[in-house]
DNA sequence: TGACAATATATCGGTATGCGATATATAGTC
DNA sequence: GACTATATATCGCATACCGATATATTGTCA
């Protein structure tokens, strides 16, 4: 089932589709959520620090993430500030994917040469 | 096989993919897209004429579209440009279709209860 | 110890993208 | 003739994106 509320943050700007993909995953703090971008996407999307922390700010204002309180691994770096999804950005995240699934099987569908 | 050029133009900005994917269908003129755009996204997308006119632009000059010389059907709105696909514009929408594809299976998989 | 690279967060300022509103005009309907 | 839908176009603002830079800590190696 999903909350109506999920709809209307979509379509969803792609920044913040990455950051929240990049959170299903596990928390994570910001630098590990640049990297596993990058590197999940084979460099194909590049995110530098100016997006994701400003994506990081807006995800956070609205409620699609949440910073932890607690430290996961203590004695870790202690600049380390980690992240989470929360359960609206779970459901935001599965819709958006909903979303583009559709769209990608409409072009695949529709760019396969057609027997005949 | 995918020309390594398409990767050049990834990620793309949305209201492009929108775009290329409504012209997957056949070739269409400005408002037919628009309309397509939303009817087929249940109007979760909107695309005025800014976003519209203006993506179109950004397309023809980078070569993902063509405006056809000729008028598909003779004795319609005069008004009308219509628009298709190129060959690259093909190649880069189905390269993006498959980076989307990829997040849509990892948030999904990841999001998943998982059996015990 | 000192030098250096990697880690980690943060912000400035400019560019790209997106879009509401408006304008103009034609085509179709009653 | 009045009205709606069709069709393209652009202004100006808002949002989103991102390269560059700043600052400081951590880890490594000599």
């Amino acid at each position: 089932m999903d909350l109506p509320e999920s709809a209307t943050f979509l379509p969803l700007p792609q920044a913040q589709f990455h950051v929240l993909v990049a959170l299903t995953d596990g928390d994570k703090h910001g630098y590990a959520i640049m990297q596993a971008v990058e590197s999940s996407s084979n460099d194909l999307v590049r995110m530098g620090p100016a997006t994701l922390y400003g994506t990081l700010k807006r995800l956070c204002d609205a409620g699609l993430t949440e910073e932890l309180s607690h430290r996961p691994e203590p004695g870790d770096d202690q600049r380390r500030r980690y992240y989470r999804l929360s359960g609206l950005g779970r459901a935001v995240c599965l819709a958006e994917a909903d979303r583009l699934a559709d769209l990608v099987q409409r072009s695949r569908t529709n760019l396969q040469p057609r027997p005949a």
